[in-house]
DNA sequence: AATGGAAACAACCGCCGCGAA
DNA sequence: ATTCGCGGCGGTTGTTTCCAT
């Protein structure tokens, strides 16, 4: 049973806002505030809009010092900071720019941005690499739905089990072409082999945080169950352990991460013919230590403090063009 | 000038966390 | 302790504008 909607979505308008509507939810907030509820304000205002879409068009364009426009290399230099830091996680690099909201960093990061940084990449950086042939799973003869993401899990070589990927590190994937992959969508596009993916850390924006913390990689943010996520696993979640002192007391010596890739599920079905397999990684332990105390410093240290440890969700975005 | 594709921007959708009841 | 509703958030889609042919 489905949650009732906010809203009677027959008698609410949609799309974009007229300058009636706008002066309308101006006045209305100016005079008597929100009200700290935007689901009764619209009638209030004697607007025929959902009070969400109210909130965000107060949010997003008309509450005062709202700062439109050019983007400074000096804001470029915050988002891509915290985004290799912190992932999408747009509210929280919104904080960090006052007068842009997180809806404009958002797609000035989607449309302008990324393409941006692509085009600092040096070329051998963005050409795909060969698929590793280690892959498991059948050959691709079709194109698979995503590939955003990949985990990586670690297996002991004394347990055999592995770790469904519980939290994730920031990784680059992929600098590959933009054009390529993604018209392609051709999973070969999609992955490094473990050297070029190595060196594509020691690139801007990835460079000074390669890591990041508190976020659940076994989550597949893709509705259709495809998953890749670069991240790693433990097994005992309750225990909120931070992924440093994970690595420190819980990891075996010659431990190896996996990067996994691919959809194993497709609408919630299991499919046996899906894209989807292991690359081993030589990663052992020590590897992933210095990635982390690499990865310690600037601005990531002080973010990863203020941000809430015992969160389980967040969710990390990777570069893949 | 017309047209098609790409880019940019605005808005919606649906999930999740939190707090009140 | 549980349920429910609201606000917040990120992802996605729709629309408009720009530009090349």
């Amino acid at each position: 049973m489905g949650r009732a909607p906010c809203c009677d979505k027959a008698n609410v308008k949609k799309g974009p806002w007229s300058p009636e509507e706008d002066s309308k939810l101006k006045e209305y907030i100016e005079k008597y505030g929100t009200g700290g509820n935007w689901i009764a304000l619209p009638q209030k205002a004697g607007l025929k809009r959902c009070g969400k879409s109210c909130r965000l068009r107060w949010l997003n364009y008309l509450r005062p010092n709202i700062k439109h426009g050019e983007f400074s290399d000096e804001e470029d230099r915050i988002i891509c900071t915290l985004f290799a830091s912190i992932g999408s996680r747009w509210s929280i690099i919104a904080a960090q720019l006052p007068g842009r909201t997180d809806n404009d960093i958002k797609n000035y990061w989607n449309t302008k941005l990324k393409k941006k940084l692509m085009g600092m990449l040096p070329p051998s950086q963005r050409k795909p690499p060969p698929f590793p042939s280690s892959h498991q799973g059948p050959p691709f003869q079709s194109q698979p739905q995503s590939y955003k993401e990949c985990s990586l899990s670690y297996y002991s070589p004394t347990t055999t089990k592995s770790f469904s990927g519980l939290e994730s590190m920031s990784v680059p994937l992929n600098f590959s072409n933009t054009t390529t992959s993604l018209a392609t969508n051709n999973p070969s596009s999609l992955f490094q082999t473990q050297e070029s993916w190595l060196s594509s850390m020691q690139y801007y924006p990835v460079k000074e945080n390669l890591l990041m913390f508190g976020s659940e990689g076994s989550t597949c943010s893709s509705s259709d169950g495809s998953c890749t996520q670069i991240s790693y696993g433990r097994e005992v979640k309750q225990e909120e352990m931070g992924f440093q002192s994970y690595i420190s007391n819980g990891l075996e010596e010659n431990q190896k991460f996996m990067l996994n890739y691919g959809s194993n599920s497709i609408g919630g079905q299991n499919v046996t013919n899906g894209y989807f397999g292991e690359i081993p990684l030589d990663y052992g332990i020590e590897d992933v230590k210095q990635l982390i105390s690499s990865s310690s410093t600037n601005c990531s240290n002080s973010l990863l403090n203020n941000i809430d440890e015992n969160k389980t969700q967040e969710k990390v975005t990777y570069f893949y063009y």
